[in-house]
RNA sequence: CGCGGGGUGGAGCAGUCUGGUAGCUCGUUGGGCUCAUAACCCAAAGGUCGCAGGUUCAAAUCCUGUCCCCGCAACCA
């Protein structure tokens, strides 16, 4: 028996999952469910990420502990898996005393077989008093971080690993191992990066707390990558007293990832590995992302999905089909309800369901309720799944899961066609339940039994319960075996109740949930949801979008009138505006305030031309902190509404001088 | 020359690596069936595969150029 130890990423418990973990997880579990039914001995891992600064300061804002808050979003995690039937083995926390464990035997490993690749350095960024952190470059403008708190260039000592004497060993690897990296878009990436040279990482940070703190400087803890990535080994008991687990699962067959962290797991992670003198995993796969109107999911535009109205009213088949029919595994693919419920009533309930229903219903009133017979072992339909099984099997085992889906309509396709030709309705009123019927019948069934099992690792509940209903059996294995023709028992009572995938009125549905597939649906309504500050570019875990801050909304802070009034808005002529050179939508306006001419750079170029802008009047907050962008400076800010990102600009009438204070 | 993805019948996509009658799902139209969830079966209409060159007996597929769209990054003060 082989073994097959595949992990999803373990997910920053900073929010409730959306639909890109939801992918992930089912993606996992659909190959988990397959391996193990192939006869596999599976090992099915994913956790949660719970360190870092994002964390730490969430849960300072709400007065509780960093614990705390993750233990409470971990418990929506958990919930929601359950009830996507996500068939894990083990689920790890980045704050157990395991995971600490195997990350500290892991620098322990490096540090004994590689001395020279762990060492104290300095890392130089910008820091932020305020924060308490280095702020990451793209966050940093003139002085300010986002929060508009102030940065100082400063140097920190930090421990760094070696990244850099490992390069031409990670190429030789890549090259020794094509399959490592998959797709093989992604291959190609790593390796232009790679070969433009690695740079070593830091490894620790003193700035933060919520962390496991470095072995032999309690000052500093683990930083990032060296901390999540170690979780893979750490389920496993990798430095524990008990590592039996490790020993039989290691190296996994498949880290299961987002294509945003691909770089993560094929350069950081092998190269600690290496360091440490342990074997590296046989095969990363990087998925593609689920997209809202062709855009990225992202809070800041609002459009985060998480269907968890789908999941009340059509159960976790209906999402878990979905996903994986529609998504062309590797690639992006756009979201949305209206297309899953498309894909629920024309394949899941016009065909999968009907199909059952109809086949069903027909050995129900010619064969006393129970399935047929005399079994048949010599017809078409035989002949397409022996031709449609390998087929599948082979589509599944090249991840191509929307391939595999298509082989099994092949053969459900093939059933609808040959009861159409057949007529069994007619050749019963003609002669009776004979055993010409009986053959048809129980043909149409052993093709159904088939399909259904070949769908079991995608929709395993209701596959359990068609077939069931097919007189198949409730305890029947979906085993390998399963796939195999004529094994339907005869005279085995079936059951023809209600549909198992009813309908749907899809514009009926849609207009009666309005907000159905709109952001901000939790599992489970908190009190209050912590409001995440901006975090390091490099979120492991989180797999697809690294969501950015939304502005509080209305009604959170509010400011007096004093401070409003010390910020000056007034009435400007546009008299010169040029678009800056390279950029896509910053305009360089020059402005008459009243007193002079001003410089403010501008986002509005998507949707205003400088032609049309000069002459215009607009609305500017004269006393701005001035800021570089593109290299030119701004002394200001035009007044604009934002709509999904498109500015429109706030109107005053045209008598209004250039000048006057607005408030 | 920043990095990457994409442009294929009305919609959404596969096919491109390994050139050889352009395929799938949905939708549309006509017919059939009545066992089934207004389901199912058959048939038809609908594409010069972004554009222009080139290689070739043959190009959606290979090469060159070009236009457009979308991510990331830079620039949303």
């Amino acid at each position: 028996m082989s073994k097959f130890y595949i992990t999803t990423a373990i997910h920053y418990v900073n929010d409730d999952p959306h639909i890109g973990h939801m992918y992930e997880n089912i993606v996992a579990d659909v190959l988990a469910r397959h391996r193990r039914r192939m006869g596999d001995d599976v090992r099915f891992l994913t956790g949660t990420d719970e360190h870092g600064l994002k964390i730490e300061r969430a849960a300072a804002k709400e007065g509780i502990s960093p614990i705390e808050l993750a233990d409470r979003v971990v418990r929506t995690h958990h919930d929601l898996w359950r009830r996507l039937q996500i068939s894990h083995d083990d689920f790890i926390r980045t704050t157990e005393a395991r995971h600490k464990t195997a990350v500290l035997e892991l620098i322990r490993r490096i540090r004994e077989r590689s001395p020279e690749d762990i060492y104290l350095g300095e890392h130089s960024g910008w820091y932020c008093q305020n924060e308490e952190t280095f702020i990451p470059e793209n966050q940093v403008r003139d002085g300010l971080d986002e929060d508009g708190h102030k940065v100082e260039w400063t140097t920190e000592r930090n421990y760094f690993f070696r990244l850099s004497a490992y390069t031409d060993r990670l190429l030789a690897h890549y090259r020794e191992h094509p399959d490592f990296i998959w797709p093989a878009t992604r291959l190609n990436e790593v390796v232009s990066f790679v070969e433009q040279g690695l740079r070593d990482l830091s490894i620790s940070r003193s700035s933060l707390k919520w962390g496991i703190p470095f072995p032999g400087d309690p000052d500093h803890v683990i930083y990032v990558w060296m901390d999540a990535l170690t979780n893979y080994i750490a389920a496993l008991g990798f430095g524990s007293e008990d590592d039996a687990q490790f020993q039989r699962y290691w190296p996994a067959d498949m880290h299961l990832i987002g294509k945003d962290i691909v770089r993560f797991h094929t350069v950081y992670w092998p190269a600690f590995l290496m360091a440490a003198g342990i074997e590296l995993p046989k095969r990363v796969v990087g998925h593609g992302f689920w997209l809202r109107d062709q855009q990225k999911i992202s809070k800041s535009l609002g459009n985060v999905v998480r269907p968890y109205n789908i999941l009340d009213d059509f159960g976790p088949d209906a999402l878990r089909y979905y996903v994986t029919r529609e998504m062309v595994f590797g690639q992006d693919q756009d979201y949305s309800d209206e297309a899953l419920l498309n894909r629920y009533n024309s394949d899941l309930a016009n065909d999968l369901g009907n199909t059952l229903s109809r086949a069903i219903k027909m050995s129900d009133s010619y064969f006393a309720g129970k399935t047929p017979p005399t079994p048949c072992d010599s017809n078409d339909l035989r002949t397409r799944a022996l031709e449609v099984v390998p087929r599948y099997l082979r589509q599944m085992d090249e991840l191509a899961l929307q391939r595999a889906l298509d082989e099994a309509w092949d053969l459900l396709t093939a059933i609808n066609g040959y009861i159409v030709t057949k007529e069994p309705w007619k050749h019963f009123k003609e002669k009776g339940p004979d055993a010409a019927l009986s053959r048809i019948i129980w043909n149409s069934l052993e093709a159904l039994r088939i399909v259904w099992v070949m769908m079991a690792p995608f929709i395993p509940g209701s596959s359990r319960e068609a077939l069931s209903r097919l007189g198949a059996g409730n305890a029947a294995p979906i085993d390998a075996g399963a796939l195999e023709w004529g094994l339907l028992p005869t005279e085995s009572a079936v059951m023809a109740t209600d549909p198992i995938f009813p309908r749907v009125d899809i514009p009926a549905y849609i207009g009666a949930s309005k907000n159905m597939d709109k952001p901000e649906m939790p599992v489970e309504p908190h009190a209050e949801k912590p409001s995440e500050p901006a975090v390091p570019a490099e979120t492991p875990g989180a797999t697809p979008p690294v969501e950015t801050t939304q502005a509080a909304p209305p009604g959170v802070a509010l400011v007096s009138i004093d401070q409003f009034m010390a910020i000056e808005l007034r009435v400007a002529d546009v008299r010169e505006a040029e678009r800056v050179p390279k950029s896509k939508k910053l305009i360089r306006l020059t402005l008459f305030d009243g007193d002079g001419e001003r410089t403010v750079v501008a986002g509005i170029g998507t949707r205003y031309t400088p032609e049309e802008l000069v002459g215009r009047k607009v609305v500017v907050v004269a006393n701005l902190q001035p800021a570089k962008l593109m290299g030119v400076e701004s002394k200001g800010m035009v007044l604009a509404a934002s709509i999904d990102g498109e500015p429109s600009l706030v109107a005053v009438d045209p008598g209004v001088p250039a000048g006057t204070r607005v408030r």
